[in-house]
DNA sequence: GCCAACGTTGGC
DNA sequence: GCCAACGTTGGC
């Protein structure tokens, strides 16, 4: 029996790299480097699987929302940033033989028909329950219910069928 | 730029 | 192991 597919949103400023970014980077891939936060690690080395569906959140961005979807690639690897000198992500703790920090590949699905705010979002009832619109949270990684999911693909004009990947 | 919320660090 | 200080996130 195949394993039930997951769903994440991932968050990204889009100053640094926005969704627009991603559909125009070879493969519509990227490694998400960069998270440094336990709870997010340890997310996205046990828990993401390839095919699981991602919801692309622009965060500090006028305004914030959703900008699209993306889908794993692949799973939970070293982030090699870690370990390079210098690097705004280097971490002098962190040891070549067991890396502390991962990341996983992600590409593009489907840009949102339509730019959902996190304004919007908060209005929604069928999205009163999701990490993201809880107070305080600020995790990069989150997961996102298959319900939450689905009122988001409505939300963002994109047919349920787009994002069966 | 402000600041609330939260995570991490490090002295003890 | 406590907890104050500090750093970061991210909406506003």
């Amino acid at each position: 029996m195949a394993p039930r597919r997951q769903y994440w949103l991932l968050k990204s400023e889009p100053d640094a790299f926005s969704f627009d970014d991603l559909l125009a980077a070879p493969k519509r891939t990227t490694c998400w480097d960069g998270v440094r936060n336990y709870q997010a690690r340890n997310t996205m080395r046990d828990d993401m699987k390839v095919g699981d569906g991602v919801v692309y959140y622009h965060s500090n961005a006028k305004p914030p929302g959703v900008a699209g979807f993306a889908k794993v690639v692949r799973e939970g690897y070293p982030d090699p940033t870690q370990f390079e000198k210098g690097h705004a992500h280097e971490d002098p703790k962190a040891d070549l033989a067991d890396p502390r920090w991962m990341m996983v590949d992600i590409q593009a699905v489907q840009a949102a028909e339509r730019f959902v705010s996190l304004d919007e979002l908060r209005g929604v009832k069928a999205l009163e329950g999701m990490a993201l619109l809880q107070r305080g949270q600020r995790l990069s990684v989150q997961p996102v219910s298959a319900a939450e999911w689905k009122a988001l693909a409505r939300l963002t004009g994109v047919p349920q069928a787009a994002l069966s990947v």
